[in-house]
DNA sequence: CCGTCTATGGAATGAACATTCCATATTGAC
DNA sequence: GTCAATATGGAATGTTCATTCCATAGACGG
């Protein structure tokens, strides 16, 4: 039992891997050689498919995949594959990567440091989340849609309430007329009641939503109003009632989530609606 | 078996999947919702996932997946997965294609998208710049700080005061007492009035800096009330009268700032204090 | 040219998995 | 409140799949 060669470390990520398949494949036999060949060329193949059907569009036997896998210390093929796949999977991650580096560094870190780290690759990969999400054109609809209301109302509640009290504080500071919903208790409708389809709504709810911010959006649209929304799911009902929505995927440290995705999507609403009515 | 509808075509790419789930949500059972909620928030994880994993991860059981497919007229599970394994190969090239865009500001692209794609750099900056400023030391100094405080008073203004609503509301969650000032006109000093050397402060203030947080900031340290603080340069009020600051630059898109880099500090800031309290 | 050692193909095996079935719970109509 | 219809949980089932095993082919050294 000499196939697993032990001087090699088992790679840990699809780069490891592919270093070590580059590096060894002068002295692989003739089938490990070609399923090393179609490995490095069609990787998304390995990640779907099944052994048999690899083996068959690679032109080799199954056995052939699983010996190729123990070679490179795996286990099985299976093993393998999970790399192909995490490969496809975290796309963005080069600040996960970051993070491992700056962990293996001390060994004994701070709970405290585990947990800014944490928080701030969180706060990463939501901005790449949500830079990756909003499409353009679905933006710039939006903007249009609010730039030309005469007031804009800030609909949120809890969790979601800072975000809209800081676009009210910009929009004081643009000169841009909105009305901030959900400060203090049984006004909130009485304002609401005050819109005209002249005017538009920004409301933003994240699970588990308020059932207040949900019914707001909903009458208001009920009365003509156009509701722009931010929300973390296509199943929010703030989805089903917003003439234009976007989907923020807060990542969570620990089941804990920053709003930093949502604070750049609000800061780049708010600057872009004043921008362009500034235009005219 | 009336299970499949015939009514309805099978799906055959993953938006038209996408849009008969979100159509018929409302008349899906209670399961069968909450598999379709999972499998638009977390499409990745039906791609490579086993029937069984997702099933845990779901909180519904194996069976409940294939039923689900089935409602929407796959022969079971797997016809479905194949969809979002497709979508998955797909997706990736238009993916990055976007993160490309995020380079190029030429003039073709609608102003909103330059904007939002400037703020979404100025968030990568903003973080990377407090992740590199923030020394681990310090930090772990004023969790330890603010844990032990009997009432944490949390002290901003204006342009800090989403931050400081956002902790409010995130310390409730993790029972952990506190008090927010700055809200209404008036009794703040007379909340800050009843502090004990037993409490602790968490002010933040940027440039202008409001002047009442600053002077507050100062009676409380005057008082031997600890106080840790977030500003954004050296000569801020904040930091000559504060037990630990930390600096926090926020990267600027034409002038105007968002708050990610500070949400995300100030969760890690959360979350640490929490958690150092549940250990004792 | 023979023996040994490694590589390979293909069948056998056993594990993982999707799917089905049935008993129970829940919902809705009368 | 009762009954029927539908939904659900969980175990049983049969299939697909990765893996192992073994016989054979090929390479290499003597």
């Amino acid at each position: 039992m000499s196939d697993t060669d032990v001087k090699q470390p088992v790679p840990q990520d699809f780069d490891a891997l592919r270093s070590a398949i580059l590096e060894r494949k002068g002295e692989l036999p003739k089938r490990l050689t070609q399923v090393a060949a179609y490995a490095l060329d069609h990787p998304d193949e390995i990640a779907f498919g099944t052994a048999a059907s690899i083996a068959i569009s690679a032109a080799v036997q199954p056995s052939t995949l699983v010996r190729f896998a123990q070679h490179f210390g795996f286990d099985g093929f299976s093993g393998l594959q999970l790399l192909f796949r995490a490969r496809l999977r975290e796309r963005t991650s080069s600040y996960e990567e970051r993070l491992r580096t700056l962990e293996q560094d001390g060994a004994s870190l701070a709970e405290s440091t585990t947990i800014f780290n944490g928080f701030v690759a969180a706060a990463h990969r939501s901005i790449d989340a949500i830079a990756a999400a909003v499409e353009p054109d679905a933006f710039e609809r939006a903007v249009t849609l609010l730039a030309k209301a005469d007031t804009i109302y800030l609909i949120a509640k809890r969790r979601s309430y800072p975000i809209s009290s800081y676009m009210a504080y910009a929009f004081g500071k643009l000169k841009v007329r909105c009305q901030l919903v959900g400060t203090s208790a049984g006004i909130d409708d009485d304002m609401l009641a005050m819109a005209t389809s002249k005017d538009a709504a920004f409301a933003i709810s994240f699970s588990p939503y308020a059932s207040e911010s949900a019914a707001q959006a909903r009458m208001m649209a009920s009365r003509g109003i156009p509701v722009v929304s931010l929300t973390d799911s296509a199943f929010s009902p703030l989805a089903e009632c917003s003439t234009e929505w976007f989907e923020v995927v807060e990542a969570d440290h620990a089941g804990f989530r920053s709003l930093s995705a949502s604070m750049a999507f609000a800061m780049a609403l708010t600057v872009s609606i004043a921008e362009k009515r500034r235009r005219g």
